[in-house]
DNA sequence: TCTGGGGTCCTAGGACCC
DNA sequence: TCTGGGGTCCTAGGACCC
């Protein structure tokens, strides 16, 4: 690996062999693909949306193609929006000033975008598979930053060039590709020509290149960062570049100085393919803000099996299951709670759900959502597991009752819960004998389902006592 | 931009331990 | 009794990305 920091160096790593990153970025990818089962939308304004269904007016716009674009027409937009601006051609006036508008086949997508990926891990040794539509190469082992004989471009380049022309040729769809010697220099250069563009950073070149740039074209600053840079004078990245570096961390912590390094063109990230996910998540918004506590309990119920069924089919158990609860104007709040130790249970899933919920019930809620994380993979992964049950079983048992411990002591601050907990908490013991001894208090046999079973009804019956000891502690 | 959905990482305070 | 300091875990919120 030509561009590690080997040696003890601990300025920079300026004079090691550069790498040759790639950043192959799809160009609004849900429109490319309408057109491409769809060829007849080439070149026309095409709308993806989102919770959208044809004719309807409810939704929001994922992708827009470069036409609709034209029009007004952005990304999140709803589309009610969205059709102010852009009529339907089925009802419009006049058909040479409307689009066409699509609902989300997220399904369909993921197979186009795996035959990208295909071409991608044929063409790179690394690839971190960044969403559906974006990837990162390391391809300092296929080609080179040297010039070609005959001409001013590099090697590189024309690798490039190869990858962006295979996706286009075998699959169909146009993607923006950016190269250069980092991560974060790449995704700018993928950004810098869309659509359908190919950027070259070359090594020497990378600060001069970020310099003229607008500070929000860094990867990392968002309206927030970018508005606090303006008022510190700081527009650009070359600006940014130059900034003091402890008035940059004094500001914005580590973050900034972070943001400051891949400004300057620094960014010594290896590209590591993507690890597993670390949080799995479902959530809806209403069509108005419900204060309708029943109606938020659906939602949530159904939000939670529909996690669970996810996680358990991606092997995912999890020990910390949260709610979200979106308030008018847009006042985003979250709970969760932590077991004792990784579970795989969707009854109790729902249960926690609801039973953080319940402190809105009075409010007007947009949207609520449901999350689990603290995941650990049962399979490939049988490791931390085991690790988990010899640490509780030797002479870390403490582990777990420590946390115990802590859980409950938290417990009057998130209002009411603690008897649910202590009961989610025995069944979401990670240890078969833990299991089997819940199922067996409540007076039925040991198999899963039934362990699964023992926590609602627990909880229930737990609930009433629990607000009043609770509201006990509290006094 | 009256804000859809699925994620990641960071920060900060409190609890608790030694 | 006032009060030390380091470390970890938990929770809530915020910024950002696609």
């Amino acid at each position: 690996m030509a561009g590690e920091t080997l040696p003890g160096v601990d300025d920079g790593g300026e004079s090691e062999a550069p790498r040759i990153v790639l950043h192959v970025d799809m160009d609004c990818f849900y429109a490319s693909c309408e057109r491409l089962r769809e060829p007849e939308l080439r070149g026309e304004p095409l709308v993806v949306g989102m919770g959208y269904e044809s004719g309807e007016t409810f939704g929001a716009v994922a992708t827009a193609s470069y036409e609709a674009r034209e029009y007004g027409v952005e990304s999140a937009q709803p589309i009610s929006q969205a059709l102010d601006r852009l009529p339907r051609v089925e009802t419009a006036e006049d058909p040479a000033e409307a689009g066409y508008y699509r609902p989300v086949d997220i399904d369909y997508y993921k197979s186009v975008a795996a035959e990208v990926k295909e071409i991608l891990h044929e063409c790179a040794d690394v690839v971190r598979e960044v969403s559906i539509d974006e990837a990162y190469l390391d391809v300092t082992d296929r080609t080179s930053w040297e010039t070609t004989p005959d001409g001013d471009r590099t090697l590189a380049e024309g690798f490039a060039r190869h990858v962006k022309q295979r996706i286009g040729r075998e699959v169909g769809v146009p993607a923006s590709v950016g190269v250069a010697p980092n991560m974060s220099a790449a995704k700018v250069a993928s950004d810098h020509d869309k659509p359908n563009g190919l950027v070259v950073v070359e090594p020497g070149e990378v600060r001069s290149f970020l310099a003229p740039l607008s500070v929000e074209e860094v990867h990392g600053v968002g309206p927030v960062t970018a508005r606090k840079l303006a008022e510190m004078g700081i527009e650009t990245a070359g600006e940014l570049a130059a900034a003091d570096a402890d008035e940059i961390a004094s500001t914005f912590g580590s973050r900034g100085r972070e943001l400051r390094s891949r400004a300057r063109g620094d960014d010594d990230r290896e590209v590591t393919p993507a690890g597993r996910p670390k949080s799995l998540s479902r959530e809806s918004a209403f069509a108005d803000a419900t204060d309708d506590a029943e109606k938020k309990r659906d939602v949530v119920s159904a939000l939670a099996a529909d996690v669970s069924e996810r996680a358990r089919s991606r092997g995912a158990m999890y020990r910390t299951i949260g709610i979200k609860v979106v308030l008018p104007p847009y006042d985003v709040n979250t709970r969760e709670r932590s077991l004792s130790g990784p579970v795989d249970e969707p009854e109790l899933v729902e249960d926690v759900a609801l039973d953080l919920l319940s402190e809105f019930d009075d409010e007007a809620a947009r949207k609520v959502g449901v999350r689990v994380s603290n995941l650990s993979f049962t399979d490939a992964d049988q490791s931390s597991l085991d690790g988990w049950e010899s640490a509780k079983s030797e002479s870390e048992s403490v582990t777990g009752d420590e946390r115990e411990a802590e859980a409950d002591a938290a417990t009057p601050k998130s209002d009411g819960g603690t008897a649910t907990r202590d009961a989610e908490e025995s069944a979401a013991s990670p240890t078969l004998t833990d299991f089997d001894a819940e199922a067996g208090s409540n007076g039925e046999g040991g198999s899963d389902a039934e362990a699964e079973f023992g926590p609602e009804t627990d909880s229930e019956d737990a609930e009433d006592a629990d607000g009043q000891a609770s509201l006990g502690q509290f006094e």
